[in-house]
DNA sequence: CAAAAAATGGACTGTCAAGTCCAAAAAGGC
DNA sequence: GCCTTTTTGGACTTGACAGTCCATTTTTTG
């Protein structure tokens, strides 16, 4: 057994005037949790990040609360403390922390669609980040896992899916009022095309490994704005 | 307990010249299988068919082999005999049942996508179908269980991409033929960016429960096909 | 410093589900 | 009809893993 962290006096500002117990509000799944010391906070992000970081190397089948637990050098209070909600929570809070992860990986290229440049290089962003992430795909991984019983992991997807569409159409609307896009297009109509291609594309790059079909959506997408015209529904 | 199935004249053929004994040649899982009689045969359906009802109905995570058994009234050790590897060669086998479904839901519209309005024809049966099926996909449940692990999966959804894109192109060659398709485009690249499109629709109908995005995607390809230009890689 | 609150260690329990095994019944071959 | 092969029932074993509990240490507060 590796020994457990015993860093008493690693945390600092116990005793300047800043207040160092921190009031998190609530918990994920809707426990309320007490207050949280620095120390606190920063074990309950190693778990955090050290399930994430399990979960994108092995997948979530494959990832126990003992897995974790070992990587992060933590114990099981530990865990049950800062995720009451267990094994549920814990993804759930994985979920959430990937989802918040996919939108800045895109930055600050997916904020300023405003040139064909510009979407170009968006272009190539999106597809250098699921490159580099290769065949696993740990936010559908997770969500895919909690599945329906948990409403929480669709709304942690839905929310990412709406941000992401509005992103998309803010770029397509700049591009319009340049005289760049057909105005008789409809912008989110336009962006849920081009998103569902994204979705779709990465999907295919989990079981071939390739990301041509990512690249060919992407490409289809932003040449349909440049040339083409979306019939309304 | 429900008593089990006691029909002992249920299975016609016996007697009549056909040989009543059907050689598999191979299991799933590369396990040399022995010989089914038509009983056995028909068990092993009841078996498969019963754990795809229920993977559909409640997900893979929430889908035991008990789960199974007591659906289809069958036993323990009947399981293991059609499926010696178990719950692994259970849904595999699951696997290429449901992704043989995909493309002969679309049928006879996939293989005749030779004028716009059967294009669209097209178009409204995917929907459909998909509109249908609900939030539960149990080809893409089963394959990110099955994970990384099992190459026998990826295989399966590779080869389900392969032949559904495969189709499209050819449809895409017979417009171009007819003069409807600019044939500067590649086909087999304007059909991998529509199927990465329908793969991210349904996607996103897993968490929204709407079909918009499917739809968006669908209607968005086949615009571009009737006006755009696809740029080479 | 002393009391209260928070953080931690780790053993223990209970459950659940996959997989094994053997014996008995049914069906096929000749 | 007799022998072989296949099919079936269901109890049993095994292992893993989520979740509980309590004692101990550390930190905060006043």
């Amino acid at each position: 057994m590796v020994r457990a962290c015993r860093l008493p006096a690693e945390v600092p500002g116990s005793r300047s005037g800043t207040p160092a117990l921190i009031w998190t509000g609530q918990s994920n799944l809707g426990v309320t949790m007490r207050t949280l010391t620095r120390k606190g906070a920063a074990t309950r992000q190693r778990i955090l990040e050290g399930a994430a970081a399990h979960i994108r190397e092995h997948g979530v089948a494959a990832t126990t609360l003992d897995d974790v637990l070992a990587r992060t050098t933590t114990s099981k209070s530990q865990l049950f403390h800062y995720f009451p909600g267990g094994r549920e929570e814990l993804l759930l809070a994985v979920a959430r922390f990937e989802a918040d992860r996919v939108l800045e990986d895109q930055r600050p290229q997916l904020g300023d669609l405003t040139s064909w440049p510009a979407w170009q290089s968006w272009r190539d962003k999106v597809v250098d980040r699921y490159r580099r992430q290769g065949r696993l795909c740990p936010l559908n991984s997770v969500t895919s896992h909690l599945g329906n019983r948990t409403p929480g992991a669709q709304a942690v997807v839905t929310e990412l899916m709406d941000r992401w569409q509005a992103e998309i159409a803010t770029g397509v609307r700049h591009m319009q009022d340049a005289g760049e896009v057909d105005p008789g297009l409809d912008p989110d109509r336009a962006a849920a095309a081009l998103l569902a291609g994204i979705q779709g594309g990465v999907l295919i790059q989990m079981s071939t490994g390739r990301t041509t079909h990512l690249e060919a959506a992407l490409d289809m997408g932003i040449a349909h704005l440049r040339t083409g015209r979306l019939p309304p529904p």
